[in-house]
DNA sequence: CCATCTTCCTTCGAAATCGAAGACAAAGCG
DNA sequence: CGCTTTGTCTTCGATTTCGAAGGAAGATGG
């Protein structure tokens, strides 16, 4: 492998060359007007970036009224990262370039209950075989990253207490992927990396929660377009107790968890009972869409359920948006049910000008997500 | 009047000034380290500082093991800030140095039904006249701030729709403080102003959840170390749907909210339905502290919809501390019914290293949040 | 086509900042 | 006491950044 050597950006250079990177700008004047330097110290810069390699100029932007500017972008062959969403069933794995735009993506099975080492050996081998088969020779691996269907804790980068991921208790993730490469590591909670990714198709939102409606639910929040992470569990709602009809004991040891009603795993169980086998949430959103009015009914509920857990959220949080993800966001009714529920209950002027939508980020957000945030590391 | 003139500093001068200002580094080397800056740099700026009169040096500092720091202070005479917490029925007013510490604060009787005009005018006399009497001559006023028990634009300076503010409506405080002072003005909600100022009394805390509970129901929200407003109307938790054994109707045209419950006048009215005549909420934690068995029962049940609501909060923003504070926070009862509450139902990850405590900053808490907020605009 | 405007980018001297080295001042310890 | 350790603060030359001015390149509008 090709690839240990440090960037060789400092200071202002890292700052400009994230600021690139993320998209946040394009020519020289945006980066002057966004990083605060002068134009003048931005060129002198941008020269060095580029000679070094890391920048390319790119033919030119559009303008209304002056001179073109010149369009800037991250070189090619600045580098690489490696990045994965994990599933409990599949992951999904992908090669960025360091503007965190993806060079491949690929859906694979794979199956986190095998325990910790056998799985991350397993996705260290799979980006192996990604940069073997897709990464242009000579550029080098920069940075790998990876989402966890868990509580993750950031700094040390270790799963802690996750309800579905036996073994994996404890276990420094970070660490063990960190001996296959010796470069930065990123270990985060899957719904925090699709609200960093997502972030980046709502300009102008600073504030942003982002669900993700999967066989669990999970929460990222963006407070002042920044993940927020608490001290390192924030963004869970799954847990909250909801005024629902019967009463079910959830995992966690409490009656009437959001997550007892609401999530993919809960849908399932649920129409098992009307004899309705399902084998993914996926299956729940395909039964919605053929009519099938158990299922209709069932995430009707599960949105108003989630829609008034996110009332209280919404009155406190104040955000922008609310963006809805994961494998139930594509069901209709789910997302009608959460909008009713929270444009009814909520304060006018928390709901005034809040959006509350789908995903715009597209299935690659959390790698997008996990891009992101390791350009952060990566860009020191 | 004697003080309009600008502060006489820019760029690194105001950051460092502020630094010392906010009390977040009282010598050179804890400026350089905070900062960021070279020592050098910083020497060379704080003695402009102290040449121009802003800064003094006052004694030395502690040291384990090496010269000790020469302790930097916010001179006096660099200036003073008017800052007042606005009541239904009484104000505090104050005057603080650059420091943020006040030299006076009284507390005085007013009335804002009399409508906006009245009642900034008077706030303006009273400055005046704290001016005039406690004022060391010579030093000029740099800055005009006043908590509003409702909603606040922060950016244009209005209240917008208040609920118990009569006339009040969008009317442009600043804008009219303003009119009386050629200065920097800051018009704040009570509960975030209470916020700013309680974290000063929590060093390293970043995340914080302050609760104002008086007459109505309020909730400050730190995030990272600054206060979060959202879109403007963040920390709203007194229109939350509470499970509750009747049903009530809320002044927002809601069934159930907490703040028909919880909040003091609710407990004013609950308690007067026993025939019991409470004039303030004050008043309720005399009856608790009496030991009068209807008050305490009221009072734990609002402790205990509050810590159901905060139960919510807890999980989604992961902070470090909840602070009660507000007229009611001194009724025992409140608080450990809210600890129960919290502790039982939150996750233990969330729950892990809480803290839910009472007020630190003590009964002028707001005022020191205004010159908080007031010495960012000052020192731009 | 030409004057005019806007925006982008560079040039160059002035100012701010950095960083390494060292002076200064105390605490800890034999 | 002297010696080491730890930490604070200043000096000074090298580097970086700033900001005003102006050149470059295109849009706009007669």
């Amino acid at each position: 492998m090709s690839g240990k050597e440090r960037l060789p950006v400092r200071g202002a250079q890292g700052d400009l060359l994230r600021l690139v990177a993320t998209g946040h700008a394009e020519s020289r004047a945006q980066l002057a007007r966004i990083s605060g330097l002068a134009a003048s110290s931005v060129s002198l810069r941008v020269e060095e970036l580029i000679d070094a390699g890391l920048l390319v100029e790119e033919g030119s932007g559009t303008s209304r009224g002056g001179r073109r500017p010149r369009r800037l972008r991250v070189s090619p062959t600045a580098g690489l990262l490696a990045v994965a969403d994990l599933g409990a069933h599949h992951a999904r794995l992908g090669l960025l370039d360091l503007s965190g735009a993806p060079l491949v993506v690929e859906e694979r099975a794979c199956d986190i209950a095998l325990g910790p080492e056998a799985t991350l050996d397993w996705m260290a081998a799979s980006f192996d075989e990604l940069l073997l088969t897709h990464g242009p020779p000579g550029v080098p691996l920069r940075g790998v990253g990876t989402g966890m269907p868990g509580p993750v804790d950031p700094a040390s980068g270790r799963v802690v207490s996750p309800s579905r991921m036996p073994g994996w208790h404890n276990f420094p993730v970070a660490e063990h992927l960190g001996a296959h490469y010796d470069l930065p590591v990123l270990v985060e909670n899957d719904a925090n990396l699709l609200a960093v990714g997502e972030a980046r198709s709502w300009p102008g939102c600073d504030n942003l929660m982002v669900l993700k409606a999967g066989s669990g639910i999970g929460c990222g929040v963006i407070v002042d377009g920044r993940l927020h992470r608490g001290r390192g569990a924030a963004g869970d709602i799954s847990h909250v107790r909801v005024r629902a009809d019967s009463s079910t004991m959830c995992s966690c040891g409490h009656p009437d968890c959001l997550e007892a009603y609401a999530s993919g795993a809960a849908l399932m169980g649920a129409l098992s009972e009307f004899g309705i086998a399902t084998r993914r949430p996926g299956d729940v959103v395909a039964l919605v869409e053929d009519g099938v009015p158990e299922a209709t009914a069932l995430v009707r509920n599960a949105g108003r359920l989630i829609g008034e857990v996110l009332t209280v959220l919404v009155n406190f949080l104040n955000p922008d948006a609310i963006v809805v993800g994961g494998s139930l966001s594509t069901a209709e009714p789910l997302i009608s049910s959460i909008r009713a529920a929270v444009y009814e209950r909520c304060l006018p002027l928390a709901t005034r000008d809040l959006e509350i939508a789908v995903t715009r980020g597209g299935p690659d957000a959390a790698l997008l997500g996990a891009g992101s945030l390791l350009l952060d590391a990566v860009l020191g």
